[in-house]
RNA sequence: GCCCCCAUAGCUCAGGGGAUAGAGCGUCUGCCUCCGGAGCAGAAGGCCGUAGGUUCAAAUCCUACUGGGGGCACCA
């Protein structure tokens, strides 16, 4: 018995009540009032009001024209006839507080057991082809704690997406092309010539360090012509910088679908003379969108909600920024994803409007198609953070400082909206401040008892779920059973926090039980089946926190 | 000036219209001859920024205001 297949019986009665009450009053009207999916089972937080609640009663109550509690009353002795039910009781204003019995809940254990890595996969979201852009950052550098967060963030959407049946790819989208990259590369060759940055330029130790690699992958590089010598620096240390942003967010248990380069867009067809970005601008101008002006090429974004129009191809000739993105925007949907996710920090978020109307310029459907994310920054004791500043803190000495699992965990469990304040002392720590450990413990703690029940002779050779009967046995079911809502719930949200705070829920749980219910007998005590059954739902718990913190991308660790 | 996000315990943060608003850290009191004390049990701590509105029901939805963060290029 889960909460579904509750739900549907209880659907079935609330629609009979409302059928008989109306016929009593010669109502010959049959709007059922309820849709299925209106009945949605809640678990209480207060385990006195039972396993699950329904509030249909009191949304019933006023289009019935009944009185809340009575309706309630009437659904309840109905619903308590039902197999698996052992109490169904009116409570509050109207609600309906459901107890299972001991057997219909705890069947859970072996189910999960069964399922193994497999539970908590759902498929809400079958059929969704998605694209999920995130971090992108230049690669003129290294990542630095703004894109650590997306990075954490972006690849736990994934996840979660992945696991309720979307087929999508995660993307970093490579800016190696255009002037930021030749100021790199001008700031390389500067510090290889032992020559001040240059103005407009990139400033710090790690383009000294750069400059030393790139001069020992090339030892004559100062004896090229400028020009040359300016190419050979530039892409020598693009791609030792982006080796290092790949190692380090591998290191972080990001792994990319797919890394895009920029240049790929600008890439001239050999046949045709024309690059993604000149087929782009054809295609819009196609649609309709595009106008000239002062000698430019601008696309009339503001018949799509934009608050000005956008140049797409400058004066002299030369292609902005948003024609890349235009380009790389049609590439994606060419490439079959339907549906395009951007996830962006919130000192981009002058880019919705435009994003969103390339998307309806292209004759797509801006409120379906597209879909932007919008992060908040991460301050540091309320310090912004920036490159000018020099409190520039780097994904690498993050990870040193905390460790990938706190610092991972620690960026996922809360939602993308929410402006996150870490403390440098606590990251530095090691501490036990970050709820990880919590729920780590608990994971391990479930193996420990899995290897101590393997010596004591205590194995899953029987399962009795109507022995599981203490109150923590039935609130830790109650909170496993939830799992595969949970994951489509944030997946459907965006909002991987939601089985990171999930976790740790059910990490509390285990260990009320855990102090409350033994697994392995007490001294000469005999094994019981209540002992093997309670094997079972300690493995299943065990489970369920290693699937969960799989998909927040957080080991789950046999020991601690 | 216009636009986006946020405001909940001393601190960092959860809380998809429901019952007595939660967790971690910090403070205080108990619990290891028995499966890991990185744990458990309990205490203290809150005009949910302010004022209206919608609803049987608002921390949650709507409006205005206040305070904080961010953004408004023929830059990338």
């Amino acid at each position: 018995m889960n909460p579904d297949q509750l739900a549907d019986q209880l659907y079935a009665i609330i629609t009979r009540v409302v059928e008989a009450r109306r016929a009593a009053e010669g109502d010959s009207v049959t709007d059922p009032l309820l849709a299925r999916t209106d009945i949605r089972l809640e678990r209480p937080k207060n385990r006195d009001h039972g396993d699950w609640a329904s509030n249909a009663a009191m949304r019933l109550a006023k289009p019935l024209g009944a009185n809340p509690r009575e309706l309630a009353q009437e659904i309840a002795l109905e619903s308590e006839r039902l197999d698996g039910v052992a109490s169904a009781e009116v409570a509050g204003p109207g609600f309906i507080n459901f107890r299972l019995d001991a057997a219909a809940a705890g069947a859970l254990a072996k189910t999960i057991v069964d399922a193994g890595e497999a539970y908590g996969q759902n498929v809400t979201q079958a059929g969704a082809s998605i694209n999920l852009e995130f971090v992108s950052a230049n690669p003129t550098g290294p990542l630095h704690i703004g894109h650590t967060r997306w990075a954490a963030l972006g690849d736990s959407i994934a996840r979660v997406l992945k696991a309720s049946g979307a087929k999508l790819a995660s993307e970093y989208y490579i800016n190696d092309a255009g002037s930021q990259m030749d100021k790199f590369g001008a700031s390389v060759l500067a510090a290889a010539k032992g020559e001040p940055t240059p103005e407009g330029g990139y400033p710090g130790q790690y383009i000294a360090d750069l400059a030393a690699a790139v001069l020992e992958r090339e030892p004559g590089l100062l004896e090229l012509p400028d020009d040359q010598a300016l190419e050979r620096a530039r892409e020598l240390a693009y791609e030792l910088q982006l080796a290092e942003i790949r190692q380090a967010l591998k290191d972080f248990n990001v792994e990319f679908d797919v890394w895009f380069s920029e240049r790929e867009l600008h890439a001239k067809n050999a046949q045709t003379d024309m690059s993604l970005v000149d087929d782009a601008l054809e295609r819009l101008r196609a649609q309709g969108h595009v106008f000239e002006q002062d000698d430019a090429v601008w696309v009339r974004t503001t018949d799509f909600g934009d608050d000005k129009d956008r140049v797409i191809r400058r004066s002299n000739g030369v292609y902005t920024y948003f024609a890349a993105d235009a380009a790389y925007y049609l590439n994606k949907s060419d490439r079959g994803f339907q549906h395009k996710i951007y996830l962006l920090g919130a000192d981009h978020h002058g880019y919705v409007h435009r994003l969103r109307a390339l998307a309806g310029a292209a004759g797509d459907d801006p409120d379906a198609d597209i879909e932007i994310l919008i992060g908040q920054l991460v301050s540091i004791n309320g310090a912004k953070l920036s490159k000018r500043a020099g409190n520039i803190i780097e994904l690498t000495d993050l990870q040193k400082w905390l460790g990938t699992d706190a610092l991972r965990y620690s960026l996922a469990r809360s939602p993308a909206d929410s402006p996150l304040t870490l403390d440098p002392e606590l990251l530095r720590s090691h501490s036990n401040d970050n709820p990880v450990y919590y729920v780590q413990y608990a994971h391990a703690r479930t193996r420990s008892v899995a290897r101590n029940a393997e010596v004591a002779g205590v194995t899953r050779s029987a399962f009795a779920p109507q022995l599981l009967t203490h109150e923590t046995e039935s609130a830790l079911l109650g909170a496993l059973q939830e799992f595969p809502r949970i994951v489509a719930q944030a997946a459907e949200l965006r909002e991987p926090h939601r089985v990171a705070r999930y976790v740790e829920e059910v990490a509390g749980l285990y260990h009320k039980w855990y102090d409350n219910c033994r697994v392995i007998p007490l001294g000469e005590e005999p094994i019981t089946d209540l002992h093997r059954t309670r094997l079972w739902l300690n493995d299943a718990t065990g489970q369920v926190i290693r699937n969960g913190l799989a998909l927040v991308g957080v080991s789950a660790p046999e020991r601690m």
